[in-house]
DNA sequence: TAAAGTAGGTACTTAAAAGTAACCATATAA
DNA sequence: TTATATGGTTACTTTTAAGTACCTACTTTA
């Protein structure tokens, strides 16, 4: 589960807050939530080190605001690194950090999960195909 | 990445839009975002069918309005079973369905990573106990 | 007779998140 | 001389999501 703004009706069940809080699980499941975040990890996985504006590029239709913005959480997560080189026009290269490459085997599995759910689907949308031949 | 809604600008470029709504990753990390959402996951793998109103006092904090919300998302995703029976009062239980079973390895796998890093950053702050000794 | 429990639905409000646009300093290229 | 690129930041606006409160219809219980 991911906190929203706690309401006041909540706020004053404190187990409860905690309960959802300190949940693990939703810690790292709330970084990956959001648009965008698992995109950037896509391209910096697949295509390697990339400086901000080649993400900007990549990552289609993101705002310069909402990458810095996931920049700085990944970053803060440890699953990003940032390297700034305070040249002139500044450098700055995000890569992925070694927590961010322990997340590959299990978006490994939500992918064969996805894809293979896809596939079922697609076959149970398709018996016409059966009773046409 | 997640669609969030797509401004003007971005609107124009149905490749870009596609290449984010039809990421089967995304699709099925949308499904489990958002809050609640894994907490109910959580309690109908570990204690079992339920029904609303028990689900509701478990899930503390939430609303009936959420609940119902969650519950029929994650009914169309096909990861809860929906059990109706025209009682009265009307008696509805709710239980995990095979896809919901199926993703249990790979939530497991982001407990123990979740785990990990949650007792390494508890370690990396604690250098004082070897100083102390 | 009224309250409580069943499983929600609906309307309204509020808060968070995301989007847009303008701006910063500096240097190079046209 | 103006535009472009660098990597952002800030203010403002809009959209979305979530929360609150009240309602249904029926039965059992106090």
């Amino acid at each position: 589960m991911t906190n929203p703004a706690p309401p006041a009706a909540v706020r004053r069940e404190d187990a409860a807050v905690d309960a959802r809080s300190a949940c693990p699980v939703d810690a790292v499941l709330r970084l990956l939530m959001g648009p965008w975040t698992t995109y950037i990890l896509y391209v910096l996985r697949t295509q390697g080190p990339r400086r901000f504006g080649e993400l900007k590029r990549e990552v289609t239709g993101i705002s310069a605001k909402v990458l810095t913005e996931r920049l700085r959480m990944l970053e803060e997560a440890q699953l990003v690194r940032r390297d700034y080189q305070a040249t002139i026009p500044p450098q700055v290269t995000y890569s992925l950090a070694p927590r961010g490459a322990e997340l590959t085997p299990m978006l490994d599995m939500v992918k064969d999960l996805a894809l293979r759910w896809q596939t079922e689907d697609a076959v149970a949308l398709q018996p016409a195909r059966q009773a046409a031949e």
